[in-house]
DNA sequence: GAACCGTGGTT
DNA sequence: TAACCAAGGTT
């Protein structure tokens, strides 16, 4: 299968399967777009749904999110996990208002310069939000790659240079939106289009764990699978422990001040985690962070983007 | 390059 | 049930 047979393959999939997702309506906004991308890394699709309509209903626009201290994203972010996404959101709103006049850039320089984006979240907003031409190389597109293509179970680890390059390689010449116009089956496929109907594949049907083969519209010319789907061989994928960790004792600790009006005294935060050295050392990192801001007193709270007074000599 | 950074659903 | 996994980024 050439690559322009693999797009039409996978775009016409994708125009029958694809999900409805607020994000993805042509009438989406950049900074909806580019809220959605900062949630969907590393949290699943359900769990963002309710706090990307939230955020959207209070923060309509880039400069809505500037406008409120850091410790409001924080509390909206809810528990989606990694926090200091929501920092990162918040400081990307803050630099979008200082450097762009409140919108979000679209060539992928520009947005790789803003806190929190990375090469997968520049090539995303670019290609969803602006029609730009860009590898969107995610977990779901090397996965789908690796089998499709390579003929391996798993990606490694890491993404080499050798992937990206395939991925450039593979890419639609052709830019524009990433949904085709509705009730046109055969419109030519967009660099967006094929960046979102790969990952879109990944996600329903070339799943990590459980592969949908019976329905991947791949199946036929898929490598690993004509190769009988022969188990990862390699090294193990590291694993993520999670009990017991610092990350466990800091999520501990800001459920607290998330759920808490004001400033919290120091005895709120023992007794969500009984360690004190370990919680020491997470508090610590929380405010090293700026997800948590020290008062006088003993007292903690949620950032508030204004620098504590220094008490004159 | 490897470690670190949350949270909850799925297998 | 414990392990795995999720539209990554930063240090």
């Amino acid at each position: 299968m050439d690559s322009a047979e693999l797009h039409a393959t996978v775009a016409a999939w994708y125009r029958e399967n694809a999900r409805v997702l607020p994000w993805r309506e042509p009438t989406a906004s950049p900074w909806a777009v580019m809220v959605s991308e900062f949630m969907l890394q590393q949290t699943p699709v359900a769990r963002v749904l309710p706090v990307w309509e939230a955020w959207m209903a209070r923060w309509p626009t880039p400069a809505a999110l500037a406008a409120e201290p850091p410790g409001e994203a924080v509390r909206a972010w809810g528990r989606l996990g990694y926090p200091r996404r929501a920092l990162r959101l918040h400081a990307a709103a803050t630099a979008i208002r200082a450097d762009h006049g409140g919108r979000v850039p679209d060539d992928h320089a520009a947005l790789l310069a803003l806190p929190g984006v990375g090469a997968y979240t520049a090539a995303a907003v670019a290609s969803f939000a602006f029609g730009r031409r860009h590898a969107v190389l995610d977990t779901n597109v090397r996965r789908v790659l690796a089998r499709a293509l390579s003929g391996s179970q798993y990606p490694l680890n890491a993404a080499t240079a050798a992937e990206r390059a395939l991925a450039e390689q593979l890419l639609p010449h052709l830019e524009g939106p990433a949904n085709a116009p509705a009730g046109a089956p055969d419109a030519p496929v967009t660099a967006a289009e094929w960046a979102v109907a790969s990952m879109e594949l990944g996600a329903l049907v070339c799943t990590a764990r459980s592969p949908r083969c019976a329905d991947c519209p791949l199946a036929d010319a898929c490598a690993w699978t004509r190769a009988g789907r022969p188990a990862h061989d390699g090294p193990p994928r590291r694993g993520q422990s999670y009990a017991g960790t610092d990350r466990q004792a800091r999520g501990r600790l800001l459920a607290v001040l998330r759920d808490a009006d004001g400033p919290v005294p120091q005895a709120r935060l023992d007794e969500a985690w009984g360690e004190p050295v370990q919680r020491a050392r997470a508090l610590d990192g929380l405010v090293a962070d700026g997800l948590v801001e020290p008062l006088d007193d003993g007292l903690y709270q949620l950032p508030t983007g204004v620098p504590a007074a220094n008490p004159t000599p």
